[in-house]
DNA sequence: ACCTGAACACCGTTCAAGT
DNA sequence: ACCTGAACACCGTTCAAGT
């Protein structure tokens, strides 16, 4: 039987959740499957594309949000943040994926889409949107950034919590986002 | 006269500028300074303490945010995106250095800082503060990330202009901010 | 003090050749 | 169709030895 995708996947997976993004090499999913460094470009035109896969993978399909006017915001992004931290350096892989423009489809398309649906113009929504999935994105990096230097020692205090400060943070978001939906250009000038 | 921080600093830059992050190796700088690669590590422990040192230069020393109720976390959070954007993969660059922890003072602390100063809780604080940086490093990771696929060739259509995005999700947080300013304990449940 | 020379242990990617 | 073997052009880092 012979390789699949999915196998490569796995594979690369599991080599994320032990050595972190960093050591995820070419060479190293390879050896953790009994096979030769160029037999995985068989399967993916690069590392690229493997990792565009991989945080596929690590995203899953996220849900439409609902309810954007109540508390539908907050939940998404804590399904968001979930996903990402749920895999060492999860935050950081689909970061790098999504600045090379191949997550499709992209969270921020989502949210965008279903703050357009609830009546938000384009420019609005796109922006909304972005502000959501960035702040979810930085936030998640940064505790996992956390994560790593307190393994290696040298971390500061411990800080606020880090539950409270995201719900909070997506609080304030969601004032905006009210005031947007209920006064449509109130906050253009 | 001896090799310095300053010129291997400025030496770094320009290969930033001129190729991008991901070709900026220790070999590369040295061969550009005309000098073996083991000469770096006279000057700096490793690679990422380099690029901590060059993220610094990047930022520069970021102003004091002021007005923080009216205006003012628009134009600090403009003059952020505008050094970030200043350079090749400057974004990138900061994020990283960022997620390390090796950014001193970090801009989430120099808002933070000073929204406390304003009135607000640390707790509230500090995830404003984080709302706001974290948005910023993304939008300008966004624009460059695009900037760069679009040079590859292959970019979708152009979409909204990212400034005005960019005012509009400013404007959105300015919103959410002045609502804890004004009714402090009103973002917490 | 500051740098060279040379090595060590890695990378991603390609591609003829095998099966 | 799918993979091996072997190479190419790179990495970051270390460290004796030179000056």
């Amino acid at each position: 039987m012979s390789l699949t995708c999915a196998e490569i996947l796995t594979s690369a997976l599991a080599i994320l959740d032990e050595f972190g993004l960093a050591d995820l090499s070419m060479r190293r999913i390879a050896t953790a499957l009994g096979v030769q460094p160029g037999a995985l470009y068989w399967h993916f035109d690069n590392k690229q594309s493997l990792l565009a896969a991989l945080a596929g993978e690590v995203l899953g399909t996220l849900p439409e949000p609902g309810d954007l006017r109540g508390g539908g915001i907050a939940i998404w992004a804590g399904e968001l943040r979930d996903r990402l931290l749920a895999h060492r350096d999860g935050a950081e892989l689909v970061s790098a994926v999504l600045a090379m423009r191949l997550l499709d489809p992209s969270p921020v398309d989502i949210l965008a889409n279903a703050l357009m649906r609830a009546g938000l113009p384009p420019t609005d929504a796109g922006a909304g949107s972005a502000l959501v999935v960035h702040f979810v994105l930085g936030h998640s990096l940064d505790r996992q950034g956390y994560a790593q230097s307190a393994q290696l020692g040298a971390a500061g205090p411990p800080g606020p919590d880090p539950d409270e400060a995201f719900a909070y943070a997506v609080a304030l978001l969601e004032v905006g986002l009210r005031t947007a939906f209920g006064d449509q250009g109130s906050l253009r000038q």
